[in-house]
RNA sequence: CGCGGGGUAGAGCAGUUCGGUAGCUCGUCGGGCUCAUAACCCGGAGGUCGUCGGUUCAAAUCCGGCCCCCGCAA
């Protein structure tokens, strides 16, 4: 079975890795062109790439999906299946129709819910108990696919985005190795989604930071848990911009506004957050200084309460 | 050559402008006070000041090279 493979970042990466330690005959893999990236901005290779190139599987980095020239590759590797996952590009319809048993995509969700951009952040962002990975068939809209197999995870009470998304890409490279060495076999199953029950997810980015503390410390917790590894949470004390890596929850009761200083101590920063309650923030990071312990920052930079 | 901050006791920082033998808070060790303590008092240990080289009577501090960490931006 001819395989095309379609991702970017590391979440698709190791679902590659998975097909190509398989067996699976990967003809070409298409990921999105290099871009300078990090300090000194160095042209950098996306995470699937690294591997593509290390197994001597063809890439493909087309700049634009619908001049016709990302169709012409596609089509000259005769790929029996596509497998997608976290690609970030939108196929068009004539791609989508090329290879004969379908493309398969790999969501970081259980589908219908969170359709979209970052569902695995979201997920914990909105203190969902359980999440998943889901393959689906792709169709014209986006994530609307029927439903192929999905499989369930339950989130930590502190787990970060980043550490569901080590968890859930392991778990979405096994589940495409599932999808397709039964499609390969002879038939998977193939669930409409119910889309009265869709919902869908904004991208993450920048705007998204700055902590509200008239929210409940139960929210402020998933909030700063949620936007790590990126774009993480922040909040401000005496005009400098902290991100916040760790809370914990407080019995305390205040009457300070939603946003001050309760306390600051060996415990850690104790804020004011909506319905008279604290949240204590236990690890921070200061502007130019590395993820440290609130209490060992004090050390140094005594806060007044 | 994208912009910028930083590497000083176990930890977090000050000191670098105007060179002169290292300071603060916490921790740690010992002692004291106390019914008791994460509180308080007294005392001690602990640093080749990232690294290599240069200038100088003298360098954490001035000059040059290198390594590492971090923020922005992507």
């Amino acid at each position: 079975m001819r395989v095309v493979f379609m991702g970017t970042p590391d979440f698709a990466a190791e679902s590659l890795k998975k097909l190509i330690k398989e067996g699976y005959d990967v003809v070409g893999v298409f990921t999105q062109p290099d871009k300078p990236k990090g300090r000194g901005m160095n042209l950098s290779f996306s995470p699937v790439k690294e591997v593509a190139v290390e197994a001597g599987i063809p890439v493909f980095q087309p700049e634009k999906m619908r001049d016709g020239t990302a169709l012409e590759m596609l089509t000259s590797l005769k790929p029996d299946v596509a497998a997608v996952v976290a690609y970030g590009r939108i196929l068009p319809d004539d791609m989508l129709a090329v290879p004969p048993l379908g493309c398969i995509n790999v969501h970081g969700s259980l589908l219908p819910k969170y359709r979209g951009s970052a569902p695995i952040q979201w997920a914990v962002l909105n203190g969902d108990a359980v999440t998943g990975v889901s393959t689906m068939f792709m169709s014209t809209g986006m994530d609307e696919g029927d439903i192929i197999y999905t499989e369930e995870t339950e989130i930590g009470e502190k787990e970060t985005s980043g550490e569901l998304f080590d968890r859930l890409m392991v778990m979405g490279a096994e589940l495409l190795h599932k999808t397709l060495s039964n499609l390969q076999k002879g038939g998977v199953p193939r669930t409409p989604q119910n889309h009265a029950e869709a919902t869908y997810t904004k991208q993450l980015d920048k705007s998204f930071s700055p902590i509200d503390w008239t929210r409940s410390p139960k929210e402020i917790s998933k909030w700063i848990y949620g936007l790590q590894p990126w774009p993480t949470a922040t909040f401000e004390i005496e005009d400098k911009v902290f991100k916040a890596f760790s809370c914990e929850f407080t019995t305390n009761k205040t009457a300070k506004a939603p946003g001050s200083i309760v306390s600051a101590g060996k415990a850690g920063i104790e804020i004011a957050c909506g319905e008279g309650k604290t949240l204590l923030i236990t690890e921070l990071q200061a502007p130019g200084k590395k993820r440290m312990k609130a209490a060992d920052y004090l050390l140094g930079h005594p806060i007044k309460v």
